[in-house]
DNA sequence: AACTACAATGAAAGCGCTTACAGTTTGTTC
DNA sequence: GAACAAACTGTAAGCGCTTTCATTGTAGTT
């Protein structure tokens, strides 16, 4: 292996100044810079950046968990983030979670063996105490997709409410009046919050919540299935429906479409999360969008103002969700 | 920073036994092991795998070039690859190459430069002859997705021709003669594929492939609406068409029903890759399976079996496609 | 008791780089 | 041309760990 030690002789010099040229700092006379980049090109010189981490106590990587690897969802953070730390030079050291505690406890250790500069996490099962204590540390951490009231300096998120909000907010502008609720699990935070802005939309409204016009699901395609049909065992009568997400809206359409209802000519169907299907679907599914590259985004731009100083960025904490108007949303037929 | 050499201290042994129960290596008495660990949680050690990878020569660390972070279609490799390189205790350091020359051998390089034991890549613009040069040096290397002759061995990839034989075996199968094909880019090895296949299909069955029952589109859904809308103009008959991809099968579908057309009431439709979208659509889409989570776990796979000598590992190069019959191909209509 | 064969440990030399600090040039100014 | 600042470069001490080699401890044999 070609050492910088080898350089600096062939070039004269000593490896303190070819170690100057690679990391272009201090100031190097113009013919020596040159020198030392001949005799790195002809050794073929290739920086051991393990060793530089570990002399300047600099990784220049930042660790990064996400419960998956697949999926778009998670995917489009990632891009979002990788896109601003390119620019500074910075790298992404990514693992997965799986949402499960202690795999999300010893992937967050190991990154932190590998001396990681700072941390992005989206981790489900950790407890928000240990993230606390995380936080209070020394190695600079943001958290996404979920907030913690004790370290909001720390959290990135949607404000799932508002989504909740607009979705059926738009039900309303098109005259829907009986509106069904198609909730997610109601023990996670995102399908509690979501629920919350559908019934504040309402009441603004002058509409009362109906209990029985409520299913709570999972999350998943099948339990938007279920939902549909257990509205109709209840024999009760709506004109649109809200979901708690996307996969969920999908499985109420095919439902819907089993028990000989039209979208979105009989029901209404509006979404939530504008997963990369849903303008694939025919029609194309009315949803509220959420900004996973822009929060993506925003984690590494809180990662470059924190741990690296950049301070010319701007930070938000809460971003906006917004209404994505597609073909499943339709006027409510005249009475 | 608490270091090895403090917690030796601690122990009252030496810094080498301390590493050696850290590592599990050699033999190390028990009650001593007893003594470390207990020091090493006292200080609350935490290794420094920057330094150990320095000093062993060694990081466990396989480096791996994908094209974009978002997307199911790689982030599910990633997830294969992941899930094997887990149980070796090996990890993955993800860039991207954004399907840039210049950028996928700037990352290949960066990840040289820590050290990677070895890499997986997935690059779509570097040339054959540069990956036969790195193929050609010390560090471990598999490309998948992508078939060189000359570095076969490194190779992991799908028979793409079989998948385009087996969607058009399949409407033929069905009863179809008049199979329009909407081809993707030919530039693209893919693309030339997955037509071969599809005219390997036709002759079989002794039919004659008609050029102008085929268009060259590039891979996304528009260029299968814009395919279909040629073929309308061409007023060529077909009862059924077979797509490059999943993404113009969508296209074609959308564009089918515009023109009135039933799918598959009146033209079957088949797609190829089985993205994720593809079982939401309705009717699900038929189409030919890319098994890229198979294809990452073999690529971890090799990479385990060379880099680091497990040899219990069996290695296949070229997967097989399958069809996924799903809802938008049908019997042929009689005449 | 003397000997052998290991098992268990320690000493110390790196791994390839960064970075004070000090020392040497070089360029300016009067 | 002396004085001084600024620009440039070298010396050497680490960064925290692994690993070879040598040494010591510990049974088991004869």
């Amino acid at each position: 292996m070609v050492t910088i030690k080898q350089v600096s002789e062939m070039a004269g010099v000593s490896s303190a100044t070819v170690s100057r040229v690679i990391n272009n700092t201090d100031t190097v006379k113009e013919r020596t810079r040159v020198k030392v980049m001949e005799a790195m090109a002809k050794l073929g010189y290739r920086h051991n950046v393990l060793a530089a981490s570990l002399a300047s106590n600099k990784t220049n990587t930042i660790g990064y968990v996400v419960p998956e690897l697949h999926g778009s969802f998670f995917g489009n953070m990632m891009a979002g983030s990788e896109k601003v730390l390119r620019k500074a030079n910075k790298h992404m050291f990514v693992v997965t979670g799986h949402s499960d505690e202690k795999l999300e406890m010893q992937e967050i250790e190991a990154l932190l063996s590998r001396r990681c500069d700072a941390l992005i996490l989206h981790v489900e099962a950790i407890s928000d105490e240990y993230l606390i204590h995380l936080a209070k540390q020394d190695v600079p951490l943001v958290i996404v997709n979920r907030y913690i009231k004790e370290i909001e300096e720390n959290c990135i998120s949607l404000d799932n409410e508002l989504g909740g909000y607009l979705a059926t907010r738009h039900l309303i502008e098109l005259g829907h009046t009986q509106i069904a609720y198609l909730s997610g699990s109601l023990f996670k935070a995102d399908g509690l919050n979501r629920l919350a802005g559908h019934k504040r939309a309402l009441s603004e409204a002058g509409l009362s919540f109906d209990d029985s016009l409520m299913v709570e699901g999972d999350f998943q395609a099948k339990s938007g299935e279920a939902g549909i049909h257990q509205l109709a065992q209840r024999a009760k009568c709506y004109t649109a429906v809200a979901c708690a997400n996307d996969e969920m809206a999908s499985g109420a359409i095919n439902a819907l479409r089993a028990l000989n209802k039209r979208v979105p000519e009989d029901i209404s169907v509006v979404g939530f999360d504008n997963v990369d299907f849903a303008s694939y679907l025919t029609p194309g599914l009315t949803t509220i969008d959420y900004p996973m590259r822009e929060i993506g985004e925003m984690a590494a731009r809180w990662i470059l103002n924190r741990a690296y100083g950049d301070h010319k960025m701007s930070l938000t904490h809460i971003l906006e969700p917004k209404l994505v108007h597609r073909g499943t949303t339709n006027q409510a037929a005249e009475k």
